[in-house]
DNA sequence: CACCGTATCGTACAATGTACGAAAGCACTA
DNA sequence: TAGTGCTTTCGTACATTGTACGATACGGTG
């Protein structure tokens, strides 16, 4: 048992303590690391214990999701779009990547919470009070988050964890097209991903604001 | 045994045959249907007899997604970049849709397979001819993928599957908010996204457009 | 005390990936 | 024919997962 230290007094269970658990466990041990049974050891309770406050595991991968974008900064309807929308990509990045595991969940996840709906409404309110059309309102959601969904897909994908430099991670794949296949990789990769200072991350800046000197209200 | 009836003559298994069966099951009955088991079954082999072409799960879902990528339209270098890049980032977004599962499988891939690579590699050998810098390359190539991938990801977490109209899927979520909050996500929705023609695919070549023209070689 | 709704948990089962090693098929030789 | 050694197939078994079902503990009210 976990409460068996005299001291160590047993939080009750309640549905925010076990998602907000299971947020701390994802990041910590990844979205695989994230069992019931682990879960449950984490809350010093055991696994049938945490279906009192939710349905299934579907649920607190739901929930965990709408935690994560509880973090991403609002946009304040009424304020200039282009500041809003540069800060709430900005922000949304910061967050993805803080969680890189929410990444893969944002597919598959069909059952937006309410900060999920909060945010978007405040996204598309900050748009439409700034004279965008309903049509331009549409494109430019699906543009922006499409952009920034799918960066943030790429940054995951790429193995960097931690300390390893690039050209750590990028070395066995090298060896793999040394042979001349694939020689316009290999000027990209020598030329400028395994430069001492590249870091991919910094191209998010570019595409943004390509994206938001193309985009208007009409 | 799946070889009784006397024309039925076994296949030899390979592991070209393993992978293109995995992925028909994929289409068939998406990646959670793909378990070894079933896999076997659809081959008329037993389980443990596929692990002598594949070493794990893990490459039989490497090997999918890059006959996934096989099947993308292939940039021909020394054309004209803007005309190879809206029928690429278009060949990809429509192989995307037809293999949904695959976008979730994006992430976590880490080990590209050759078709992945070749793939990439025309990409850029195209944006270099055309006179692209290298730096203009990677800035072009990280914008348009992170669209490509990122519109592939909302459009799967869309859940129209089939027939049913916009409007159903809509109808539960929108009671969640006649409350009255969300009253910009009410508008957007009862003015573009229910209206009788609006298909969310169609934005994807607005902000293809628009990177395109935003892109240039230096 | 008895009673009852709330909250916790023990046991058990089905589904999954796969380790281990046996067996079957096959080609070639003595 | 019988033996030898490789390639290929597969049977059994186990650990891990989500969770169904029902029992138990608990805390307040009569």
């Amino acid at each position: 048992m976990a409460a068996r230290t005299g001291t160590n007094e047993r939080i009750p269970l309640s549905r925010e303590r076990v998602l907000q658990c299971a947020l701390a466990l994802a990041d910590r041990d990844g979205i695989a690391g994230l069992t019931i049974r682990t879960l449950a050891q984490e809350l010093g309770s055991r696994p049938m214990s945490l279906y009192y406050y939710v349905a299934n595991k579907e649920q607190i991968l739901d929930g965990i999701v709408d935690l994560v974008f509880g973090e991403v900064h609002l946009p304040v309807i009424g304020n200039a779009w282009r500041e809003e929308m540069l800060v709430r990509a900005r922000s949304m990045r910061e967050v993805l990547s803080r969680h890189p595991w929410a990444v893969g969940l944002l597919e598959s996840r069909t059952h937006p919470g309410p900060a999920t709906l909060r945010h978007h409404d405040a996204t598309l309110g900050t748009l439409r009070s700034a004279g965008f059309t309903l049509r331009a309102t549409a494109h430019a959601y699906a543009l922006l988050d499409s952009y920034i969904y799918g960066f943030a897909l790429q940054e995951v994908a790429l193995p960097l964890s931690g300390a390893e430099s690039v050209a750590d991670v990028a070395a066995p794949i090298m060896e793999q097209f040394a042979g001349g296949q694939y020689p316009w990789m290999m000027e990209i990769a020598t030329g400028i991903v395994m430069q001492p200072g590249y870091d991919f991350g910094d191209e998010f800046e570019y595409g943004l604001e390509l994206i938001l000197d193309g985009l208007h209200p009409h």
